[in-house]
DNA sequence: AGTCAATGGACTGGACGTAGACCAATAGAC
DNA sequence: GTCTATTGGTCTACGTCCAGTCCATTGACT
């Protein structure tokens, strides 16, 4: 039994190299849409200090999405690298990717993703929140609501990510992302509907709502209804 | 406000070099009690597979804790790296290093791993638990309560590392680990009173039982008044 | 006493990442 | 129209890290 905590404590100090890193860090603000279609990226050099990155290496990884048509860079003053109004569709995952992922670690991701995100919100809720935050929560609200199907799974995770912001803790939002980007990909392999689109806008609704009102309780219930509706539909889809 | 997001997305792809990282890990390994005086580390070829990294710099950085006093290798058959009977005293981390890490990120650490201990309370009480998983929980819990002032740290963390093992989440293991080294160093700048200790053990004690018991609830609140504790000490000591 | 498998210790060539300087283009300011 | 600050694009010299190989040592087993 001393086998999971060495597993935990002598797993990999990176997970492969700067540049594979760098652009998974990249798609991650794509995807979880911290930077929207038309918005510009940080300029090369402040960005490359930021992910502690050689601008050559930065480069690369820009390189790479610009190839696979999420961004395009503009040359000159007051140009810079832009996100593209036209996101790619994310392709499919092969099956036998799916097989492992969910042999390997869906349990962990759904266990800490469960964690997190009630976690979240139920600290959100204790926090006294700026009426900048409060603003924030809401837009996103709004957007995530008036979002069409293509754009859906981008807007609900920004305002997932912006539960978390408002915490106020960094970590916390990082670790949330991450977890979120593992998810996304087996998220990917599963219809979309109209009617469960819904039923999230109203789960959606009552959770900023019993945030805003700062009731700890209640947020943690709703983000719990909430989240258990994806569990039980990836566990169905993929088991 | 989409400040705060991107400050999450765009943070470091890398801490520091794979040295330093190393060092850190294998640090987190003695401090958070998961290998014990007297354990022999895994040998260099396999520790440098499962950290992935090169076996010259797993070597540095043993090299390292050596000269610090945590570790000592023998050569050949049997041989092996083994964590030292005696281990050397935490230094006390300079008031102007701790006057950083207060306005850095104290609450941030806090935040997280008020979401994450309490998480992994709730999580393991809904789990079904093994014999061996029970086993596991009441030893460590044992080794805690018997546990002498100077080991005290150590051992806690190991319980508390123990529970977040249970939820069969690796990930939440990891990053349980992580947020408790960050918040370990400046624990270590507070006195520890016989007093504290009586109390701690109790609390340990409750929280155990609820989560054998299947009370998730009940293992939560236990775990919440647990920790309570130690974010009001640490916030009246260092703020 | 001898054997041998497992382990730490040491070396080398090559790939990858970095730092820093410099070039090229662009759009606004004047 | 010209100037200029800002931004992406390119190149070079240097460090770090790695994969692979071989050596040195040890202690249990025969």
């Amino acid at each position: 039994m001393v086998v999971q905590a060495d597993e935990a404590v002598f797993r990999p100090v990176r997970a492969g190299n700067p540049f594979e890193e760098t652009v998974e860090r990249l798609l991650q603000a794509i995807k979880l849409g911290v930077v929207v279609p038309g918005d510009r990226l940080p300029p090369e050099r402040e960005l490359a200090a930021r992910l502690n990155v050689s601008r050559v290496t930065l480069r690369e990884a820009i390189h790479a999405l610009t190839e696979a048509g999420y961004v395009e860079s503009r040359r000159g003053r007051y140009g810079g690298t832009f996100v593209n109004e036209k996101l790619p569709k994310p392709r499919r995952t092969p099956a036998k990717r799916l097989a492992r992922d969910l042999a390997d670690g869906l349990d962990d991701a759904l266990t800490l993703r469960f964690v997190l995100e009630t976690g979240a919100a139920e600290a959100a809720a204790t926090r006294e929140l700026s009426d900048a935050e409060r603003d924030h929560l809401e837009r996103c609200l709004a957007d995530t609501s008036a979002a069409r199907l293509a754009d859906y799974r981008r807007l609900d995770s920004r305002l997932h990510l912006a539960i978390a912001e408002v915490t106020g803790s960094p970590s916390l939002t990082s670790a949330m992302a991450d977890v979120r980007m593992r998810l996304n990909e087996l998220l990917d392999a599963i219809p979309l509907l109209e009617r469960n689109i819904q039923h999230s806008n109203e789960q959606h609704q009552a959770i900023v709502t019993a945030i805003l009102a700062g009731h700890p309780d209640a947020a943690r219930q709703a983000m719990q209804e909430h989240l258990s509706g994806t569990a039980v539909l990836l566990h169905g889809f993929l088991a």
